[in-house]
DNA sequence: TTTATTTATGTTATACCGTAACTCGTCAAG
DNA sequence: CTTGACGAGTTACGGTATAACATAAATAAA
């Protein structure tokens, strides 16, 4: 069922990884360029680095990679890379692993939910409107502004729930 | 409109406070008792010290104190009953912040969203169906079974937007 | 009660995550 | 050519968290 549909593929689906790696990278590309912004060597190869799989990559394992591709091997130049994805949409920080994974919808500012298999490690971004609907209720229950809202969803995907009997 | 209604307070009403973290020790105290774990001298006092304020606080702030009072001065003494307070379901860990929040709640096993408040600082856990239900429902359409949702929303309480004008 | 077992506390040491502050090079504007 | 903005590199440090081991206290078994 590998869909090439429009929108982004589900990491958890098989699908043409290359090409969807490709489609993220072009498109970053062109939006770098529409919105003024410079996609460096680093920065862009750092989002390659994201993009080589769909599990979610800790700042110093960026690092290791840069190191031994020439970059720098400080700490800053990973941290530097990645908060500049992340501002562009690029990529997203995912707070429960302190790691980090290229984002691959096409929308801007978006803050999706994210589903984190503790079985393969993949993490998937997803959007739905009555669960930000749910949190602008919530918060405004309680008379909260809420400028932003993070849902992280730790469980199984479809395939590891298969496999793992327990 | 500072209520003492059946349910916990909420941090961002004016409330006994006092009264409110008196109430959740005896609360903990009981459950301790019932499940037949230990609230230990270290534990109890890490959880009166989150008590002491709706704002959470790192694991080295919570040693600090401990260490000033004679407890251990290592990290693994905070982490441990940290730990334990989470485990208990007598504590929340805020990952946005790095740091722990005494649990107000009298449910067991819940697992609530946050408000953080960046004006005042303080962290306020609620509930909702809808949340809940899109949660699981969003898992449900990427055939994603979601054994933990985590959500934190960060935001200005309804006190804390008043002051702040911008 | 004495012994054995488990559970909790404490330690040292280290690993992992993240940022402040400064230097240098490049490139475009004045 | 100088200035200013920006990116990338560095050193150095601070904040967060855990592994591994030693000791002491509580509980269970003998």
């Amino acid at each position: 069922m590998s869909a090439h549909a429009p929108g982004p593929a589900d990491p958890f689906d098989s699908h043409d990884h290359a090409h969807c790696a490709a489609t993220v990278l072009r498109r970053a590309e062109e939006q770098a360029l529409e919105e003024g912004v410079r996609l460096t060597p680093v920065r862009r190869r750092v989002l390659e680095i994201l993009l080589e799989s769909h599990k979610a990559m800790g700042a110093y394992e960026v690092l290791d990679r840069l190191a031994a591709e020439g970059f720098g091997k400080q700490p800053p130049v990973a941290y530097r890379a990645l908060d500049f994805l992340v501002e562009q949409g690029f990529a997203h920080r995912v707070r429960r692993l302190n790691a980090y994974a290229a984002c691959l919808s096409d929308k801007r500012d978006h803050s999706p939910a994210f589903l984190i298999c503790r079985g393969c490690e993949q993490v998937a971004e997803a959007e739905s409107p009555e669960l930000r609907a749910a949190i602008l209720a919530l918060g405004e229950a309680h008379g909260f502004t809420v400028e932003r809202g993070t849902v992280e969803m730790l469980g199984l995907c479809s395939r590891c729930a298969g496999k793992q009997p327990e």
